[in-house]
DNA sequence: CTCGGTGCTGTGAACGTGCTGAGGACACCG
DNA sequence: CGGTGTCCTCAGCACGTTCACAGCACCGAG
């Protein structure tokens, strides 16, 4: 367990206390310093504290991510605001609490991420040349913007997730759509029409009798 | 996505607010009606309201995890006691807000929920130099592509799960072809024949007499 | 060698699947 | 009220796939 805080005190007590759980706790006291150790140790998890020296937590989070490291961040902060979580959760945190924290709960959030494990998909999802911002609500393709409807984004979204992968119609109309049993597979072929035409012809192959599938 | 809910305009609520960020939403205004659209579903996650008819949020969840289902839950509460939201986490809940919460906080907290997908499982057939990945539905041979239609591809798929033994006409046509008796097996040698073409004249060979077999 | 049975393959027709353009229903906005 | 944008349905078209059929090749037994 990495703790990420600059507060000495509220450092030292955190310790004690997750080592009193049985963690293993090692204390980082600026962002470079955290960002480092997260980006070499090997932890199961990171309490991270937004304000600190060097470094913001969203940064920290952020080049974490890009990075391609996915362990899970529960970030601290004394901003309530509901902007700053967004952002905080947006930047690739797992979880938010705000000072002051229960520590009942602090830990009960702590077990609830190690349950779930390493995260495995980033903030911004990008194939090839394709960059999808779900809390932006954003394509991009070649750094060129693509504006999309509601529909087109949910269905290149649900896509982007799972790329390479071949998805049959009717799991489409299942999770885009609202699985209603009348509305024919139709649909998802009009809306793949609509998707390649916008973000080119060869980017969604079409795998007969089976389904679609995202280009890697 | 699920939504477990009771009060009736909370739930219209959060259906119109998520349906217009793209999602597909199901309502469930009771705890087993609940419990069942996730036991059913194929939902990628659920948002559960803990005080619910005939069965509570808390042990909603309990049951599902028990059940081994493993979508993630984020949990809506009246109560904001510390205890209460870490019952909530420890019974199997991935995150927990509190009312009145934040519609702008539920979906960052909601994207840092599905950014976290189940871990992949990648099976891949591989006999000789031949690959085939189901989910992918793609096929190499000495990691070339190959492309097979669909019931080329079925075909393939059943003899590869057993490589090297003998495989009858007949349960070829039970299992890769929709059990018809008056269907002939001619079919089989005639797919048999374009496997062949496709894959190399000996990776499949005939048991007069008996069937055909895929060569380790 | 001959012969019957078994398997292989080219041809072509029927069928299914996917793609597209046209257009209606609906909501939103000036 | 008309204009605009989105969602979705529908029908026609194009083309790939599936399968039946028939003739041929091959194998093993007598």
């Amino acid at each position: 367990m990495l703790v990420v805080e600059d507060e000495a005190r509220l450092a030292a007590a955190l310790q004690r206390g997750l080592q009193a759980e049985g963690f293993a706790v090692d204390v980082a006291a600026t962002g470079p310093a955290g960002l480092d150790a997260a980006r070499h140790g090997g932890y199961d998890a990171m309490i991270l504290d937004v304000m600190l020296p060097g470094l913001s937590g969203y940064e920290l989070v952020r080049r974490l991510r890009a990075e391609q490291h996915w362990l899970p961040v529960l970030m601290l902060s004394a901003k309530d605001g509901e902007y700053d979580q967004a952002d905080g959760l947006d930047c690739g945190a797992d979880d938010y609490l705000t000072k002051p924290f229960s520590y009942v709960v602090l830990l009960a959030r702590l077990r609830a991420l190690l349950r779930r494990g390493a995260p495995e998909r980033p903030t911004v999802l990008a194939v090839g040349d394709l960059r999808l911002d779900p809390a932006r609500r954003r394509v991009t393709r070649a750094d060129a913007e693509v504006t999309l409807t509601t529909r087109e984004f949910a269905l290149l979204d649900y896509l982007m997730r799972r790329p390479g992968q071949v998805i049959s119609k009717i799991e489409l109309l299942d999770h885009v759509w609202d699985a209603s049993l009348d509305t024919a597979p139709n649909v998802v072929e009009v809306y793949v029409g609509y998707l390649r035409r916008k973000l080119g012809r060869d980017r969604l192959e079409t795998v007969r009798g089976a389904g679609y599938r995202l280009a890697t």
